[in-house]
DNA sequence: GCCGCAGTTATGTATATACATATTGAAACG
DNA sequence: CGTTTCAATATGTATATACATAACTGCGGC
């Protein structure tokens, strides 16, 4: 009894050999056979108790592994009949969308920031369409654009809702873009992003310095904070000068 | 002793009441006082032994609950000092890609596929860019097309790396889509896409029935099962035909 | 043969306990 | 006064145990 795992050289396979704690090698043991398709979708995984006797550790120690894997989707578990590979569904993707200085900094160009022009109004329909707001309470508009060295590198197209932050009423937005303002700002948010590809309009070319009617990626975000609107953004980029990037690794736990 | 968990009607806030396990409320009361702006990026969240008292049960059930929080992002946890809420840092979305027969019937019209070309071939250095393949193994390449109603709604562009599926090179793909097809048979896999906004090439705006020049999103896709490159797929869609929507909801658990 | 009621089984959740480990703050010491 | 040491503390991981719950199995009664 006791015996409180001593966890050293057995099982054989020699590895590299950071310290991976128990529940992490087998989830890592299961996902890389699942991934590797060695045990195909359908398949049925070891019982807990199975499991348990492999690797000579407690039910618990299995058990958290096993749900970690039924909660990253790889697995379904059912009660009285065991755990079962899943099969892959919908293709999701993970994209990062960083700040914009960042994204131009990565290219290992210059940045610069410019606000064209800032509006305190009362929302139009318009803007509680975009904002998704009830009231027609203030609203900040705001247009800028940064750069990546001498060309434009996008256009940014803003509506703030001053009920959710009221303090924006009082910031020109002449040296910080508003998109790192308000993420040092507002706490935790929820966001929607829309994708898309448009024709580049007069006002759009001219900002970006390309010709009308040359094709552009524009990504919208939506964000709430609390469950209140908290900021609508269009982001449009020249074909040319940007590529989202999306990854999806399945678990990785 | 014992007491083993009766867990009725105290703490007093009598809301709604699916039958959560007491760790995933701890779980969602804490996350919701993030998420609400209530505990600010910094602030320090209970001690462990703080909520065992207060939602009377273990260690174990509050670390349950915790442990998911940090591994979520929501906090992070320190040795000896505690447990705080992060700053919200890269705004990250997950971005979920559907069969395209999936998007074309969500938009209420009939959809249909069609095959446009099937050449097999061994490798050119361009394919193995495509594919990140190391050797000049035989690929298929396929070209397709996916309607709407009447109207293409999206040109597909595909390299099969016959060496991973060797089964494609006696697939006609007449009547299966190459996509459906692919997932039906390779087990799990990780995948990168890259989205862009181009320019219609004479090639794409006949197969899309546009205009040369033409704003079309681009979205290409390579894929690898167990570490072997399995396919790479091009998407062109017409500007107004289809919008990308990636949504990020931090943590629910 | 069919239906309902146990019993069995695998997972789901929770407890109390034990020991490991990183980190911090304060006491002891040169 | 600065440095080293040590104990206190909060988290990290694991154990053994207990009971709950869902779902399948087979048995018995009709």
């Amino acid at each position: 009894m006791s015996m409180i795992q001593t966890m050293d050289a057995d099982g054989g396979d020699a590895d590299g050999g950071e310290p991976l704690s128990l529940h992490q090698r087998i989830l890592s043991d299961i996902s890389e056979r699942i991934l590797s398709g060695a045990w195909a979708p359908g398949h049925r995984i070891p019982f807990e108790h199975e499991l348990t006797a492999e690797y000579k550790c407690s039910r618990m120690t299995v058990n958290k592994a096993l749900s970690q894997l039924a909660k990253a989707g790889l697995i379904e578990r059912r009660r009285r009949s065991g755990s079962f590979v899943r099969r892959p569904q919908s293709q999701a993707a993970v994209l990062e969308i960083h700040d914009i200085r960042i994204e131009v900094e990565a290219l290992g160009l210059p940045y610069r920031y410019e606000r064209v022009a800032r509006h305190k109004r009362r929302s139009s329909a318009e803007d509680r369409a975009l904002l998704e707001l009830d009231s027609n309470g203030p609203v900040l508009a705001l247009e800028c654009r940064h750069f990546a060295g001498k060309r434009p590198f996008a256009h940014e197209q803003r509506l703030i809702n001053l009920a959710a932050v009221a303090e924006a009423a009082n910031e020109e937005f002449f040296a910080v873009a508003p998109g790192p303002w308000l993420i040092a700002r507002v706490p935790w948010s929820a966001a929607e992003h829309r994708i898309r590809a448009v024709a580049a309009d007069r006002h759009i070319a001219t900002a970006l310095e390309i010709e009308s009617g040359a094709p552009c990626l524009v990504v919208e975000r939506r964000t709430w904070s609390a469950e209140h609107p908290v900021t609508h953004v269009r982001f449009t980029y020249a074909a040319d000068s940007h590529t989202l990037v999306a990854r999806f690794t399945p678990s990785q736990g």
